[in-house]
DNA sequence: TATTGTTATACTCTATAACTATA
DNA sequence: TATAGTTATAGAGTATAACAATA
């Protein structure tokens, strides 16, 4: 049972489409939240900004996690402290505009994020073993659209 | 900048559609749920609730509701209370089982879910606009498969 | 014993707004 | 003035666990 036993007959197929949506991401989102808890002690939002860090050796600024997680600013300098306070993460200021702090993985921080980054990538594999790969293309592409008009009214 | 700005040449498939599909749901919902405070008053879990109650004229036990919206029955006692309070619904006995109850719809909770409900539709409309018809049912099926094939891991 | 619902509690996630420091 | 980040706060949403009433 799930959200889309509200619909009836009259319900377009937009809405249809939507609340479907809703109950795949959030049954599956569910279920990284719980391991990475379990196996991890993480939540998901710490490992959200741990991911946007790896590719960056030098770090990000606070307002670059900001917009990449679509979060307010403030929401980075929580995670960020607790990040800190575990050491995955340090914060280094930027030469050349001394506003600007740049969170960084620590070495250790880096080798947690390997060790989850794998068993995340399993799970998310996992989860949409089911479904043929030419259809994960065609829905990446059609999202993709999806994604740009929302972007655009934001 | 978005969530899938941390992806990397070597990650699958499948993350990249998990992460496009985020994006997606998490741009649209903060979008309804924004709405639906500022035209409405009304919070997105109040809404959902009262909308698994509308096809039930004799209501839906709160056992019911918490399988529906997916979260634990607590919540639903809480959600529940608050709708109570605006006179939204009512908690009514169920004959043959005095342990259950049912949350109904009153007359005015219907009308106003009623003027809600048309304007949630038309957002929801609005944000799949872009996506042309036979996607929307190929997203569906697909998206179909996927669901099953989560709720069976559960 | 199992199920329904309530209560109490705590945690996570989020936004907003006022603030400081720097550009 | 504008931007980067911090702080304080509040509200939404959620889970857990102990509990009472009923089956």
């Amino acid at each position: 049972m799930d959200l889309e036993a509200r619909l009836h007959s009259e319900h377009p197929n937009e809405l249809r489409l939507w609340l479907r949506m809703l109950t795949c991401t959030q049954l599956i989102e569910q279920r990284i939240r719980a391991r990475l808890r379990e196996q991890f002690g993480i939540t998901l939002a710490r490992f959200d900004l741990m991911a946007q860090l790896e590719r960056a050796p030098d770090g990000l600024p606070m307002s670059a996690l900001s917009k990449r997680m679509m979060v307010t600013g403030g929401n980075i300098t929580g995670l960020t402290d607790e990040l800190v306070k575990e050491g995955s993460v340090v914060r280094r200021p930027l030469a050349g505009d001394r506003r600007v702090h740049c969170v960084c993985l620590t070495p250790k921080g880096r080798r947690e994020f390997k060790a989850m980054a794998v068993a995340h990538e399993a799970w998310v594999v996992e989860s949409f073993a089911h479904v043929p790969s030419a259809q994960l293309t065609n829905l990446h592409r059609v999202l993709g659209a999806l994604k740009t008009t929302q972007q655009e009214n934001r």
